[in-house]
DNA sequence: AATTGTCCGACAACGTGTTGTATATTTACA
DNA sequence: TGTAAATATACAACACGTTGTCGGACAATT
């Protein structure tokens, strides 16, 4: 007999979003597999049915957020003579914002971070893989640069409730990424 | 009758030390007070005289931590005319490495970033105050931009177990703040 | 009617935080 | 200076909550 997908597909949904609107409210430490059932309206055995472990919630959920990067890399390859793909990244922060904005958060997962800029890299070195010259090791460092630097503001914006328009946001790094922060910051 | 500093003392560092063997092998949430404990060769009830939590000890040593920082303002104000005190921060990461990598890692604490970054804004933003010209806001944008890659890179430096001479690493990043990553990436 | 998928209740084991107690060390006073 | 009271430090035991698992009930599929 086959699994009736509509049925677990439902509960797995039910309990993943029980799971977040804890998370969003506190520490993932603190949060018992009794809250998540009783929240979700289900027994507490029926949880591990669907996962090992509270933190196996959340390594799902990051599992399934992290490919969406992958689908799109034929659009966000940077423009032959353009620089970073800083509007792509912003509309898919955007899209995903409901758990990005709190994976990256004080409260998030590092690991996640990780996760966003290991599946950017491959896509971005490829794509700047006519740049003979530079040494490999060197590349992989200012990539390491970029990307946490483009994470942390796009953190940032979220955090202060985008008190500044996307288009500002994304002339700014587009700015600070082709001349550099330090023309901007000293005159 | 006072305390006596040289017995609690002992017992405090002791308890640290086996906490952070712990948490350089493993998150956090999996860590014990037993664990805590029987490494460091007391009772389970000792460990609540001197932290209320496991996360307590944690949040104790990144609170010694983040003092250091503010300790050395005079000297890492960014000199009249040079930029970023790069390698300032650099030493700095260095003589606590021990815990900064460990903290700035996957399995770090995210919050830890943030403690980082609130506590070095104040200095560059007093450094950087002769520039009215620029929006108070674009400019704290820009400073959660460089923090973040400054942060980002050198973590990625330990990780890699510091295949770059310190000296590349500093040079780079002035370059990238100077110049931005762009002319550097795309010839 | 039989089989399998989904969910539930109960169980043993473990970890937590607290409270009362024993031992060692300091202080006060004779 | 020597002794007894006071207190600091560490410990053992307790009640409670959470965890992960296992067998069974009920429903849906064939």
């Amino acid at each position: 007999m086959n699994k009736q997908p509509e049925i677990t597909a439902q509960t797995r949904k039910n309990l993943i979003d029980a799971f977040w609107s804890l998370y969003c409210e506190k520490r993932i430490e603190k949060i018992t597999v009794k809250e998540i059932t009783q929240k979700a309206g289900y027994n507490r055995g029926t949880f591990y049915e669907y996962f090992t472990d509270v933190y196996d919630v959340l390594e799902q959920i990051e599992q399934f957020l992290i490919p969406t990067l992958n689908e799109l890399p034929p659009i966000t390859m940077p423009d032959n003579n353009m620089g970073m793909p800083v509007d792509v990244f912003l509309k898919l922060y955007e899209q995903n914002s409901k758990y990005y904005s709190v994976l990256l958060s004080d409260n998030g997962d590092p690991a996640f971070a990780s996760k966003l800029k290991n599946s950017t890299k491959p896509m971005l070195k490829q794509a700047f893989s006519r740049n003979y010259d530079l040494d490999p090791v060197e590349f992989d460092f200012i990539l390491e640069y970029v990307l946490s630097g483009m994470i942390g503001i796009m953190s940032y914006w979220f955090r202060q409730d985008k008190i500044l328009p996307a288009e500002n946001l994304i002339a700014l790094m587009y700015d600070v990424m082709e001349n550099g922060v330090m023309k901007r910051l000293s005159r």
